[in-house]
DNA sequence: ACCGAAGTGCGACAACATGTAGTAGTCGAG
DNA sequence: CTCGACTACTACATGTTGTCGCACTTCGGT
């Protein structure tokens, strides 16, 4: 497709944008904060796909559609990494190399999350 | 492209048919296990556009091709939960809401995994 | 050893998703 | 009222995946 954009990949910049951004934010600054050297259009054109995906909302500011994000990024990945163990046959053994790959500061994160439920 | 079959679902089926298998298997089981109704060539072909993805590798029996996966699917389903969280701009966020949409049996497994190490 | 049936593999084609942009319409400034 | 800037809709190119037809090879029966 593209030589230089893996696929999914300016998708997945934009919704990086807009998750940092905390509010609202409108084709043009998406433009100029993710991708100033493509065309105004193309985000233009993701922002919508995005929206028709149901992965934004929009607003309005002026004559300008505004995006926001519906899930927050915490809820975005770890619902992917839930469906990952979902997809898996054997849970425990999922969970076991998962622990194993991660770093200790993670570990040590997890730990106190696990043990204040 | 298939009115029935989700993007990318078929490879994944076989993939799982493979892990559950447990020892290489031809292009003849796979059709017979994963999808009957569909061409034996459907299956051939995404077995091999499989192992040119490097997702499986090539033995062989008799005249035909067996095929095995490069990794178990522990290993794959933990490292796509990796890339989740790396992908992530606040890991502790993202563990945290994971951990909330965990079900009991699952964070038990995990607190016992995280204890051992 | 020969012939036919069954199975395998390569190459091809259609549909869809994603990256990328051109063009036309609309609104405010001078 | 006209001009320019900005936005939305539509269009096009390429890669990926689902799906298969066709030709070749090999095994079993005679």
């Amino acid at each position: 497709m593209s030589a230089k954009r893996p696929t999914g990949a300016l998708e997945e910049q934009v919704m990086t944008y807009l998750w940092s951004a905390g509010e609202p934010a409108t084709p043009a600054d998406v433009h100029a904060a993710v991708a100033p050297e493509l065309a105004y259009t193309t985000i233009m054109t993701i922002l919508t796909r995005l929206f028709e995906k149901d992965r934004l909302v929009r607003g309005q500011r002026g004559r300008a559609y505004t995006y926001e994000p519906v899930r927050s990024e915490a809820e975005h990945r770890a619902d992917a990494m839930q469906s990952s163990l979902d997809r898996s046959g054997d849970r425990a053994a999922v969970l076991s190399q998962f622990v194993e790959t991660l770093d200790a500061r993670d570990a040590k994160t997890l730990l106190a999350l696990l043990g204040r439920s």
